[in-house]
DNA sequence: GTCAGTGCAAACTTTTTGCAACTAC
DNA sequence: GTAGTTGCAAAAAGTTTGCACTGAC
């Protein structure tokens, strides 16, 4: 199944590749076979030492952020945007969630809610052709709610 | 009725400042100023030229990061994360609107839509206490859709 | 007077770019 | 053969940090 899934995208970025007239190199595809082995999340720094370390396959950082480009322009990868460097995440196939961001920690959960989904899809918009989107919602997980409760008691201990 | 937002803000800042034993700098008051004098979104750099410009008050870069981390904390300010730099809003008395990002040039569009304000507002989260949120549609705009339609035809034409 | 806060410059991180070498076509 | 790609290193862009000085308390 999940090598069903890395075959099928293998042969969506040959025929974009064709299409758009960009040469079928071994760098785009083993870049894609990688981002399809990762599960969740991963920065381009990450990937670059993915790439070396599992998939035994050396590319510079500047043929990395090439790719990216061109797999979201083919719909095969997402960019998010939270944290300081961009994140990203395989596409196809990979069912549409919500993100819970911790504003203290960092953390990122994801959500799925059928309702949400459902809500935000029939939106209708003007004058724009949606793709996809991302919901973020900030907050603060309830580790760090513990955390902030105890640091709040022990500031009016001390005065 | 704005200068009475700008009382609002001002007075929620001394309050946050005082709670948390931080000091009362003009600087502080001056940026809080500025940012609710601009309307929408702006990122350092902008903040930083509108400072001087029209603010007439010169603060470092530094200062900025370190106040809007404050502001971001007192609930004064919201950040967001599309394009390269993080681009930023006031948080009081704006109301919640959803962006529209095309991924051709990148212009965002602002979006407001009751209903799926409401669906995301009454979704119930697991161990997380939400306090906003963003929710980013990406797409094509429609003078973009013109110029990619027009893009492919030439394509086709000139093989 | 003291220490939090500021300005400055240097450092750091992430991303982009220019150019020579390479290779898919 | 040639133009699209790659790797490298330098540059750019955005943000953080260290430190001396300043000013709010």
């Amino acid at each position: 199944m999940e090598e069903n899934i890395k075959e099928t995208v293998k042969q969506m970025l040959t025929e974009y590749l064709q299409k758009n007239g960009h040469r079928k190199t071994p760098e785009r595809y083993a870049i894609l076979d990688m981002i399809y082995t990762i599960k969740g999340h991963f920065d381009i720094d990450t990937l670059y030492h993915s790439m070396e370390d599992e998939g035994q396959f050396r590319v510079s950082r500047a043929t990395l952020y090439n790719t990216i480009i061109l797999l979201l322009d083919a719909n095969l990868v997402i960019r998010h945007q939270f944290g300081n460097s961009s994140q990203y995440e395989r596409a196809y196939k990979n069912e549409t969630h919500h993100h819970m961001i911790c504003t203290e920690c960092g953390k990122v959960t994801e959500l799925e809610d059928e309702n949400l989904k459902k809500a935000i899809v029939e939106t209708k918009l003007k004058k724009f052709t949606a793709s996809h989107y991302s919901l973020y919602i900030y907050g603060v997980c309830s580790k760090c709610t513990w955390a902030k409760r105890r640091k709040k008691t022990n500031n009016i201990k001390s005065k």
